[in-house]
DNA sequence: ATGCTACTGTGGTCTGACCACAGCGCGGAA
DNA sequence: TTCCGCGCTGTGGTCAGACCACAGTAGCAT
């Protein structure tokens, strides 16, 4: 089970016992944790300790915390993997561990497998009809003509994201977040290898609307097949011929690929809100 | 010291720190970090701030802390997300933020890709095959007559990952290994539900020799339907029968878990890796 | 009744101090 | 000369205490 039994590190055992008691059902999303002080006396460790834990617990996503007094401070149970999936993925593209090869093949099979079910669940027969109010909404913002390239991007990345919470699958959306955040410096990158910007966009714009209209239609390989070809034609198009390794990757998006927190996963509002 | 006058969390200046200099090749897998206390000085924070953004990064899978000295010792840089998955998956189905369904879901779309992946690259015309050899050994393994249960899951979730190793995608690697991590509470609780064992422990052994077969034989769509009804069938048998969780997949894994044919469609462009 | 202030408790950070550990090097012994 | 051993040094791991900024709250003064 967990592969962590006992370890001399005092932090681990704070994430453990926090664990169990998620595990137990004695922490739900919304509750507060104890202070830092007070669980750091509980259980017989520092409050540094107490704190690296905390750190981790809030990276993956688990704890936000806050300053201050009232009920809204302190340390409290949310679940947002989205961030957490993002953070990783980014992190692991940075050190190497993850190739962007394998993040877009991996988004082909989730973006296939995603779009497929729509479809099926489209079915004159299925009783629930996705909602794709949302993907629709942000294929009408991308028809705006006055819009940036990166602005585009962050559309798209919108575009699929909302398919993916549309199939209802919240692992598979906390991935594709992950994945597009792990791949978002070289597709900006890519940007710039685009000959025609304008051509490319309306294609993009034109396979988008392709994509939804196949899952309307209940047609489900057509929907797989045309997801799946819109993300592998655009990586072809703005991969470098030639390049296959991400070592020296020049660092143009380095700027913004850490620090502004996109986070688009609003986890614990209420979601289908009729935006 | 430095220019840190606004940051609001100096942990995450140390964090985006490192991932610059992972992005930008400065710090490449084996590369070791200063040390805890060079680096709090370096960026003019403390080290207990440092060690947090050095904590984070231990649980992502990116270093690997030793103490004492010599060139093992200190944070060296390494890119093991398969952990990382792992304890983000099992936290998050902690704290309720991944249903269990969901991560079944997610496991045949992923499973099904690589099976079927694995069948296409197995054709006689691919010029290389997949290596199956860890699987078969696995298997193998659990054909062992004296193996508890807990022993048989182990081995058969070390096979499921071979088989996303044999894939070559890094990515899905990790992710099915953080899917299983996720689970695994809730597969080791279903075990007690099994009413003959070593009936259902035959049939698994068949149903994976089975992928193996249509695997080896090039036959995608039987490799993609054995592996999704093997996943299915079993998480049906140990769900419990009326509660939450059974009637709560019921796009996937309930509808085409007896249906011989649950991708009509070959997916005509498997992947075709755009680099 | 009202408005302001001091109090309290929260996380956030820094500092300094220990400990255990593992390599390195010096010095003494063979 | 060679070789063994022990202390030195630098590493991460941990703890304790202190301060700060912040936000709600209670109580005092008006």
């Amino acid at each position: 089970m967990t592969d962590d039994a006992e370890s001399p590190r005092a932090w681990r055992a704070v994430l453990e016992h926090i664990e169990r008691r998620l595990l137990d059902g004695d922490l739900l999303p919304g509750d507060r944790l104890p202070g830092e002080r007070a669980l750091a006396v509980d259980l017989g460790v520092g409050r540094s300790s107490v704190r690296e834990a905390l750190r981790v617990l809030e990276v993956m996503g688990l704890i936000r915390t806050a300053s201050g007094s009232g009920p809204t401070a302190g340390a409290i149970i949310v679940a947002t993997p989205g961030g957490a999936m993002s953070a990783l993925m980014r992190l692991q593209v940075a050190a190497h561990g993850f190739p962007v090869a394998d993040i877009v093949r991996t988004r082909l099979i989730l973006e296939s497998a995603v779009a497929g079910e729509l479809a099926e669940s489209a079915a004159p027969a299925s009783a629930t009809s996705p909602d794709l109010t949302a993907a629709e909404r942000l294929l009408d913002a991308m028809d705006s003509p006055d819009l940036a390239a990166a602005e585009f991007l962050a559309l798209d990345a919108a575009f699929h994201l909302a398919l993916a919470e549309a199939s209802g699958n919240q692992v598979v959306t906390a991935t594709m977040a992950g994945l597009r955040s792990g791949i978002e410096g070289y597709a900006l990158d890519g940007l710039a290898r685009i000959d025609d910007w304008h051509a490319t966009s309306a294609r993009l714009r034109r396979e988008h609307r392709g994509v939804v209209d196949a899952i309307r239609a209940a047609d489900a390989a057509a929907a797989r097949t045309r997801i799946h070809d819109h993300i592998s034609g655009y990586y072809a198009e703005t991969s470098e011929p030639d390049a296959r390794t991400a070592a020296a990757a020049p660092h143009v998006a380095a700027a913004d690929a850490t620090s502004p927190e996109p986070d688009p996963t609003p986890a614990p509002a209420p979601a289908p809100a009729p935006v």
